[in-house]
This record gives C-alpha cells, sequence and structure tokens, in this order.
DNA sequence: CGTTGTGCGGCAACTGGTTGCCGCTGGTTG
DNA sequence: CAACCAGCGGCAACCAGTTGCCGCACAACG
C-alpha cells in the first residue's frame, strides 16, 4: 500500500537519513568491523526501513564482481545437461552467483560469439562441452577463469569423469556375460571422450579376451543411434558399447524395431545414465557419470580460482564412474532371462 | 604475441587516440546518426586498432539496461524445459540480450529467493512455472515486465497452450479407434493446466460419447505415473490420458512389465511432446506443444514490453498445439496391429 | 604534560559509460 | 549583410557504488 519508490533507494538516500556519509553506508555492508558496530546497526536498521536493495550494477563496476558465471553447453535439449546446470545452479546460489547459460547448438562459431559477449559481464567460465579448438578456448582462459569439464585442456583446470575405469566395468561386466565380442558405436570425432572411451575399450578388451570392433562416428544423438543400428543390421553383434546413452538407445531402438531382442539376443550398453535410460524399456544399461557432482565441482572450483587460489598448474579432477546394470544387458546364448527389471519383454511363450 | 592488456581498454582510450571527446566515442556507438560520418568511421577503425570493447557494466549503469533476463523454470531436469530454455535462450540472443536461468526445483521459497535477487540485475522476467502464489508472483511482476507461461494471471500477459483443441482432438482419435471410455491420470492440484486438460476432457468426452474417469492426482514425473499405472492394474483401462508424457511414460512402463500390451490392449497419450517420447517403445502418441515456439514467443513478448509496447492488458496469447500420433495408441479390440514407426512389437507371429 | 597510536568517519576520486546543454562553424535566407 | 538555423563536437554532471587517504578524538605511554 506504501506508494512505489518509483526512484530506486540508494546509499545516498540511507546516508542522509542516518546522519552519516555515503561512504559509511557502504563500508558498513561491505566491511564489516570497519565500522563502529553501534553505527553501523543503526545505519542497518535506517536502510531496512526505507527499504534499501544494494544495486549489484552499481557495485559491479568499480569492483568488476559482477557475481555472473558463464555456463557454455553445446545442447540444453540434450538431457545430459540437465544434472549438470542443476549442480552448477545449486553451488553457485550456495555462493551469492548467478549463471548466465549459454546454448551454442553444436556450433563452435556460436559459441565464440557468445563467448566474447560474456567475457566482460562474468567472472568465470564452465565450459560443459566445447565445439570450439583448443587454442580459441585457451585465448578465453586467458582472459577469465575457466574450468572444462570432459576435456583434457592444457594449463586450463578440468573435471573429467573416469571413463577408463567405467570402460572397464562395462568390459567386466560383458565378458562375466559370456560375451566374446562388442561393437563400439562412435560419437564425435572431435570429442576427448570419444577417444578415451574408445582405447579404453580396445586396450582392456584386448587384455581380457573381449573382442572389439569399432562403428562410426555417428552423431551423438538419437538419431545417430539409429543410423548406426541400421548399419549393424547386416551383421548383428551380441553386444554394443555405444558412446552415450542417446546414441545407446538408437542403437536399441532400430534393433528392436528390426525384430532383433534386447538383451537376449544384443546386448547394449550406453554412457552418461540420462534420465531417459530408465524410462525406456527394457531399461538402459549405462555408465554413469556423476553429473550433478561434476556441475557443483567446476563452479565451485571456477570460485575458487576467482578467489585467488592458485590452481593446480593444469591437472585434471577425475570423477568416478559407476556402472549401472539395468535390463538391456543379459546373458549371451542362453534362453534363460534373468537380471533387472523391465528385461522381460514378454514373449509369447508366456501365455 | 601482443602483451596483454592487463587493464581494460575504454573509451576514454579510443578517445585519446582518436583525439575526439569521450562524449563522441560513446555516441558514436550509441548514437548511430549523431556524429558526423566520416568522424565516426575514423573513431570506428581507432577503436578497432587498439581493441575497445565495451563494457556491459558501464553501460548498464547509466541507462540500467543491463540486457539481462530473468528465466524461471521449476526443474530444469525436466525434459518438458529443453525446448522452452533453447527458444528463449535464440530470442534473446537475437535480440542482444542473455538469458539468466534460475531453477527453483520445485520450491515457491528457492523462487521467491531467486526473482528477488534477479529483480535488480534483469531487465525482465520470462517464468517458465511457477509454484509461488498468483499475489506473490504479481509483487514481483510490478516491479519488472514478466510473461508468465502456461499460467493465467490477471494482469500479467502469458503464452499458454490451447489444451483444449489438444484435448479435442486427443479425443476424436480415441474414438476414431473404437475406444468407449478412458482413465485421466491427473497431474498436480495445484497446476493451472491439469484442470484445464481434465474439464476439457470430461466435457468434450462426454458429449462425443466417450466415458471418462480420473485417478490422481500423482507427481508430474515418470515416478508418478508409475505409480498411476499399479492403481490401475485392477481393472485396466483401454485407453489413458495423462497429464504430461513423463507420467504417460511411467504408465506405460508400469502397465508392459506387468505383461499388458501397447497399443493392442491399452492406448495411452500424453501432453507435452517430450524428446524422450520419441525414444520409448512404442513410441507416445502426445499432444504436442509448441515449447520452442513459445520460449522465444514469451522472450520476444518481454522485449517489446521493455521497449515500451503497452501490454495487450493481460490478454493470454494462446498456441496451438498438434496431435502427434505414435505408436502408444491403437484400434480397440482389434487383433491387427497397424500405424506408425515402432508400434510393432513383433510377436511370435511375425516368423 | 607531550607524544604516539588507534579507531572511525568523511572527502573526493574513481569504475566506464551516457546525455543535457552549450557553443562554434558554415550554409541558407530575407 | 545581418539573422537564423542545422550539424556536430565538447563540457560536465550523473548512474550507484568503492576505497585511499586524511584528520579528528580519545586513550595509552614515556
Amino acid at each position: 500500500m506504501t506508494d512505489q519508490p518509483r526512484t530506486q533507494v540508494t546509499i545516498y538516500d540511507v546516508a542522509k537519513a542516518a546522519g552519516v556519509a555515503p561512504s559509511t553506508v557502504s563500508r558498513t555492508f561491505a566491511r564489516p568491523g570497519r565500522v563502529n558496530a553501534e553505527t553501523a546497526a543503526r545505519i542497518r536498521q535506517v536502510a531496512e526501513d526505507i527499504g534499501y536493495r544494494a544495486n549489484p550494477v552499481g557495485q559491479a563496476l568499480p569492483t568488476s564482481q559482477t557475481h555472473l558465471l558463464g555456463l557454455m553447453i553445446s545442447d540444453v535439449a540434450n538431457p545430459f545437461y540437465s544434472q549438470l546446470i542443476r549442480g552448477a545452479q545449486i553451488a553457485a546460489t550456495q555462493a551469492g552467483y548467478e549463471i548466465l547459460l549459454a546454448d551454442c547448438r553444436e556450433s563452435g562459431t556460436r559459441e565464440r560469439a557468445a563467448l566474447e559477449r560474456l567475457v566482460p559481464v562474468v567472472e568465470g567460465f564452465v565450459i560443459g562441452s566445447s565445439r570450439m579448438a583448443d587454442s580459441a578456448l585457451r585465448t578465453i582462459a586467458k582472459q577469465r577463469p575457466m574450468v572444462v569439464l570432459n576435456r583434457s585442456l592444457r594449463d586450463v583446470p578440468s573435471v573429467i569423469t573416469d571413463n577408463v575405469s567405467g570402460m572397464h566395468a562395462a568390459v567386466d561386466l560383458l565378458r562375466e556375460l559370456g560375451h566374446e565380442s562388442v561393437v563400439y558405436v562412435a560419437g564425435p570425432e572431435a570429442s576427448w571422450a570419444d577417444g578415451v572411451r574408445f582405447r579404453a575399450l580396445r586396450d582392456y578388451g584386448t587384455a581380457s579376451g573381449l573382442h572389439t570392433h569399432k562403428v562410426g562416428p555417428f552423431l551423438p544423438t538419437f538419431e545417430g543411434g539409429i543410423a548406426a543400428g541400421r548399419v549393424m543390421l547386416e551383421k548383428p553383434p551380441t553386444a554394443v558399447i555405444a558412446y552415450n546413452d542417446l546414441m545407446a538407445i538408437g542403437v536399441m531402438h532400430a534393433l528392436i524395431t528390426s525384430g532383433l531382442k534386447v538383451p537376449e539376443q544384443v546386448s547394449i550398453i550406453g554412457f552418461d545414465d540420462i534420465l531417459t535410460s530408465q524410462l525406456v524399456l527394457p531399461t538402459l544399461t549405462t555408465v554413469a557419470a556423476p553429473t550433478r557432482q561434476m556441475g557443483m565441482t567446476a563452479v565451485n572450483n571456477v570460485l575458487a580460482i576467482i578467489k585467488g587460489a592458485r590452481h593446480g598448474g593444469g591437472e585434471a579432477l577425475v570423477m568416478p564412474t559407476q556402472l549401472k546394470v539395468r535390463g538391456s544387458t543379459g546373458q549371451r546364448r542362453r534362453k534363460r532371462v534373468s537380471p533387472a527389471l523391465g528385461t522381460t519383454m514378454v514373449s509369447g511363450s508366456a501365455s
């Protein structure tokens, strides 16, 4: 019911009302302890009474602390990023920062433009994924603190998942289930993670007696998976590991609609553990990454660097992965259908 | 290889280098035409040479144009918002604005806190979904231009989907397929859309000879759908319409794992057309909302209001819906399996 | 009693732009 | 030839804070 204070309440208004200088008001909020406790209390009271709220823009100009962080994502629609965004969001809010989301829609050009635009506004960057070349990315990193996810970039701190262990667990599972060969469905060649995953599979597979074969590259999407699945139909494999869940689901889709049974005839494993993996039938076995944790960790690290921490010379922070065994993997060549929820596709034999 | 300009290049540097006053430099960029074409060209050249980049914070202080827009979402992990975020992002970027993403994680308290924090920073808000009471939301709307999605709020412009037509199309489809009754799986009671959808179903269903029945409310999630599906198992319906896709998929999951066949025995329809709906098998028939379009429209409307457009007195902008017929709906009681991709579950008869 | 130290508030400059107003210049008009 | 006007550049105030430095007042110390 009070009439709207059409013009903003500033520290000058507070100063006048409290009978002190503006600088004292400023220090009351920005330099706790610098102002006499009694004076400070009085100023706070007056500030509250007349409805003072600090203007972040005014603060940002002299201090260049905008309390804004840029988060670069190559595709918001990709469910992989959901938890990452949320994690970043949570960590940022806790520290009094806000997230400026940029989606480059898989375009390096757009990404570069967005980063350039954001540089003067944000205090730091979290690069969820990047379509830019290392050198270009490093140029930005020179201008603002930056943490990169799932990519290894010299002199730039990064947070990555333990793809190797994850792949080992996947190989172990397939071996336990009696599989002797596996097809790897490759994602984008430019992807750093794709290379790591494939090499881990090939090396450990060979050592474990699992024959590996690679198809691709394909787009890291559902459609890419469908395409890969079609390619495989000529000579259906008994086990498939895909670059990510979306592709794994695409492969599964293609194989099932062609009459193959998952997991009875083909076992499928993905990477990431996106939400959708639990929604499809059969549910997808996958190497889960702690994406929310990663988002939080990345933000906390940028913030630490902003606050002046010497970052550990570009060493990557490795986050553990976890194999989630679900319905899309099964014993090779056996009639018995066993594992978890959702494997049963209820074929005619049931009735 | 140039040494890093440790300190920012300002209009004062440009002015000095070009031999003009800072105000002239400022006008060169901010008031095209106000400065003599030749002078302007020279200044631009000098600016480029010494690497001048306008500092948005400096611009924001006197003009209070931060070029930032707040986007409030109740859950980033919900795929429904993916396209909305992207649409908002695209429209914002085109207009030279950036999106500040806030995820309140389904909490009205967090939402309020986030909005309060953002008010002084952003020029306007797009409320993707809100857990706040109308009055609280209106308080914020008084302070900044705001557009609300999928909610009707007096005196606040909104963008909503044409739920009624969508529901009519769904009912028509079920009637064509020979269905005589349908169960509606309700979402949160607080949801404005839920009420609209159910009433549209009941009214038009009755008129079309489709018997309707309601279960719920349930959580608007996959888990909520599973719960609803379990409830239905006692007396399985022949057709189900769920509040949203996530729930529809949950219902489908529950029914299929209990041995029911979709769409042979039960037809299922969702709302929203999230990405996942195309990934599950059978693929989900759903009432699609143009979520990306809505995101763009909402942003463009806020921008229009910011630019001084009289907004049309709180009239809602209604976006068309479209029924996407996929694999989860089928003829009632017939053996033949017909429609789109993914309906074929390939029972034994095929071989 | 004089000196030194400390706590604390104020002055004024600074952050990087924007803009109202003034005045100079050169051309047009009566 | 005087008067007027349009074009255009500069001065200085302003946006909302922060902060280095100064000086005052009072206490402690030699």
